[in-house]
DNA sequence: GACCAGGCACATC
DNA sequence: GATGTGCATGGT
């Protein structure tokens, strides 16, 4: 597969090599961060989940024993984090009613089926949605994010108001079906944008300058 | 003190 | 469908 899109793959992995995503424990630790880093530096969500660990181990459970109060409160650093506390405990509540609380009991719907369920939840939106697809079921499902839009209309690859459905279609026509790969790619543009590629972006040094 | 962060829901046209 | 606004802490 020898085409643009796979260029900038091949130039960022040489640049800054794997980047083991995403940082966490446990599929069920990638799906409480995915939810409290909307929109917001990993840096805070990182203390965050650090205080949620102090009321045990991440579970179904453990989480859902905390009052509304007390689990927005431990997720404060997250940002929004009365909205956060609702959207953890609406998705926390739904693997209990109907999963026993466990992940990997949901992980067992189809990926359509998932993602659709996923998207019904009030605070999961499709970034997250397919965060927790690829990240914590290992779907093979591309994650769009403003620094995949940023960097790819900045190198004219698709329109500065490309959607996220379009920008997810256009990518996956463009690449190999590979979880490993979406895992990998996802991760670099993320580490490149955060380096280079914010709204006032600064070029000089990026390993993509000129291409 | 601005600006920005690994978005989303909801109201409105 | 597209566009506008509130949500909120913490680093640069």
């Amino acid at each position: 597969m020898h085409n643009k899109l796979f260029d900038i793959y091949r130039i960022l992995l040489d640049h800054y090599g794997p980047r083991g995503w995403w940082p966490a424990q446990s599929p069920f630790e990638v799906v409480v961060g995915a939810i409290l880093t909307q929109n917001t530096a990993w840096q805070n969500v990182e203390k965050a989940i650090t205080n949620l660990k102090r009321f045990g181990p991440m579970t179904t459970e453990n989480l859902l024993r905390l009052p509304e109060a007390t689990l927005s409160e431990a997720i404060r650093s997250s940002g929004y984090y009365r909205q956060k506390g609702r959207r953890l405990r609406n998705f926390l509540g739904m693997l209990a009613d109907r999963f026993e609380g466990r992940l990997d009991s949901f992980f067992e719907l189809p990926t359509e089926v998932l993602r659709k369920e996923l998207l019904g939840l009030s605070g999961i939106g499709p970034e997250t949605a397919d965060s927790i697809l690829l990240y914590a079921a290992a779907r093979p499902v591309f994650v769009i994010d403003t620094y995949t839009l940023r960097i790819l209309s900045r190198h004219s690859l698709i329109p500065e108001e490309t959607s996220y459905s379009e920008a997810q279609r256009w990518i996956t026509d463009h690449l190999p079906e590979d979880v490993q790969l979406f895992n990998e790619f996802h991760a670099l543009l993320v580490t490149v944008g955060k380096d280079f590629c914010r709204p006032r972006p600064k070029c000089s040094g990026c390993p993509l300058e000129g291409f």
